[in-house]
RNA sequence: GCUGCUAUAGUGUAGGGGCCAAUCAUGUCGGCCUUUCACGCCGACGACAGGGGUUCGAAUCCCCUUAGCAGCACCA
């Protein structure tokens, strides 16, 4: 039955039902509804705070910043510094920084560092509910047990002697080792992990950077806590915590709470830069990166280095969404998204790489009136002054006969040996058209500034004009490169980061 | 190994039984435009992991295989 005629026995038979058949659906490019969350959301973004944000992080605070945005209400920068071995001082303040970067709309910031007490307080009320108990086993002794599904000693403890014990963690009686609280779930869960994991643990050394203590809250006890008292309802993070997700179930249960409605996202692989805190931090202290901005990092802070923008971070990341499936990480997508917004603000520059200086045998003195941008001609020209001696980018002349200096004149080149001999040739552009004479980029040889573009892949020194030093920290095409960045000028040396074609 | 999740073009994504000889973006390759190999415009290329079912009909549902990933810490 052809699709006509499928229309018109069913108009015969059940004309009721024709809208159905009609009806398309939609494409929307909208990422998928979160359940319950028409009356807004209370959403979080929770760092740890061990170094400057990440791509990673990235992905994760503007999915949840995405569907604040659409629905509505709250969402909280959550900092988890209850780990005072993974805390850097010096990391509280990158967050922020990144945060504010990104334009997250954060409307409440809390440190769990300052709620320990709010932690021993749930603790102490869990323990009352026969939900957790103080274990003084060896951790390899307990994980043996857990393997095996048997309970430790400890567990039969009554509800007066765990309460004892956890006094006198806190008290300090006891040292980092020595006890855990752990909570009680199922030692016959078939999942290993899910079995009475800690909830409570004792830290001796370092110190925290914030707060002078030593018994600390583990990430699902703390996690679980919060996200019931700060009132969250939506939670969308990796599916490394899928396992997390579920232990922090027994507490909500335990406690008697609504959990959030939970989205975890697939594994993203990023190549080409270094993402871990730690081999950043190695990298840095060894030389082999300048900062927590060097390029070949993944940092937020290392690509705003290279000009890409906090708003194509967002839209390619919301383009990637939060599907289950692992992804690698497209860069590709990333730089046109910041292509798109970049290139109708970039001002057009020569940059002149690996040059050689050439004298234009017979050229007259010419005043060359270069757009800053093509598409935009209010926003006026460049004027490159030359009297005949020129830098030409050695890559685009050698082995040719002939070129046009854009917006100047065109040249012949004789070659002899490595030495080219210039001279003019006229100002016909048709002219080069017609010899199909590469249209290449140059400089006055007495008006330019040093220039070093640096990449990934190394840095290519060269010239660039003077205007250029006006630029800086924005982004910039040079013409036939690409998009950079200008970094620095310093004492007239000119330092850009080159961003993408 | 145990527990669980996922599988659409090079990359990301849409699709949730018939609109799908599969969407959009990116990419690549052509062409047009152009005093940039940019931007813009036009066109082409390119995928339902494999195998069984269920069904009149499967990318969509079920099973198996394969592959990938995650967790199995007194980290987050």
């Amino acid at each position: 039955m052809s699709p006509a005629e499928r229309k018109n026995r069913l108009l015969a038979i059940a004309p009721e039902l024709l809208a159905e058949l009609t009806e398309t659906h939609e494409h929307s490019r909208d990422l998928p509804a979160l359940e319950s969350a028409e009356n807004g959301v209370v959403m979080r973004f929770a760092p740890n705070p061990s170094g400057p944000l990440h791509l990673g992080h990235a992905r994760a605070s503007i999915l949840n910043d995405y569907y604040v945005r659409r629905y509505g209400g709250r969402y909280v920068l959550r900092v988890e510094d209850t780990d005072p071995k993974r805390v850097d001082p010096e990391a509280y303040a990158m967050v922020l920084e990144d945060v504010e970067w990104l334009g997250l709309g954060i409307t409440d910031i809390v440190y769990q560092s300052d709620r320990l007490d709010i932690y021993y307080d749930w603790c102490r009320k869990l323990i009352e509910l026969g939900g957790a108990y103080v274990c003084v086993c060896d951790a390899e002794r307990f994980r043996e047990l857990k393997l095996k599904g048997k309970a430790c000693p400890c567990r039969e403890l009554t509800v007066e002697e765990n309460l004892d014990l956890w006094q006198q963690m806190l008290d300090g009686v006891f040292y980092e080792g020595d006890v855990t609280v752990r909570v009680k779930t199922d030692l016959a869960h078939p999942d290993p992990a899910m079995r009475d994991y800690s909830a409570m643990r004792i830290v001796n050394a370092p110190l925290h950077p914030r707060v002078d203590a030593t018994v600390f809250p583990l990430m699902n006890f703390s996690v679980a806590v919060d996200d019931h008292l700060l009132g969250i309802t939506h939670v969308i993070r990796g599916k490394d915590h899928i396992a997390n997700t579920r232990r922090q179930r027994y507490i909500f249960d335990y406690f008697g709470w609504k959990p959030p409605v939970y989205r975890h996202y697939g594994r993203m692989g990023i190549s080409g830069v270094v993402l871990s805190t730690s081999g950043m931090r190695e990298g840095i202290n060894s030389g082999i990166y300048t900062g927590w901005d060097d390029i070949h990092l993944g940092t937020l802070r290392a690509i705003a280095r290279r000009g890409i923008e906090p708003e194509a971070v967002r839209t390619a990341m919301v383009d990637i969404g939060i599907g289950e499936t692992d992804i690698s990480f497209s860069w590709e997508n990333l730089y046109s998204r910041n292509k798109e917004l970049v290139d109708p603000k970039a001002n057009r520059y020569f940059f002149v790489p690996d040059p050689i200086e050439v004298v234009v045998e017979g050229a007259p003195r010419h005043e060359a009136h270069a757009a800053l941008h093509p598409n935009d001609p209010s926003r006026g020209v460049r004027t490159l002054v030359t009297e005949g001696k020129v830098l030409l980018p050695r890559a685009d002349v050698e082995g040719k006969s002939m070129v046009r200096l854009k917006d100047l004149y065109n040249v012949k080149i004789v070659w002899d040996g490595d030495t080219p001999h210039v001279s003019y040739a006229g100002d016909s552009l048709e002219e080069a058209r017609r010899e199909k004479a590469p249209i290449i980029q140059w400089l006055p040889a007495d008006a330019k500034l040093p220039c070093t573009l640096l990449r990934q892949d190394g840095s290519h020194e060269g010239f660039c004009e003077p205007l250029v030093a006006g630029e800086v920290d924005r982004v910039v095409q040079f013409e036939r490169i690409g998009f950079a960045r200008i970094d620095s000028v310093d004492n007239g040396r000119v330092s850009a980061y080159f961003a993408h074609r």
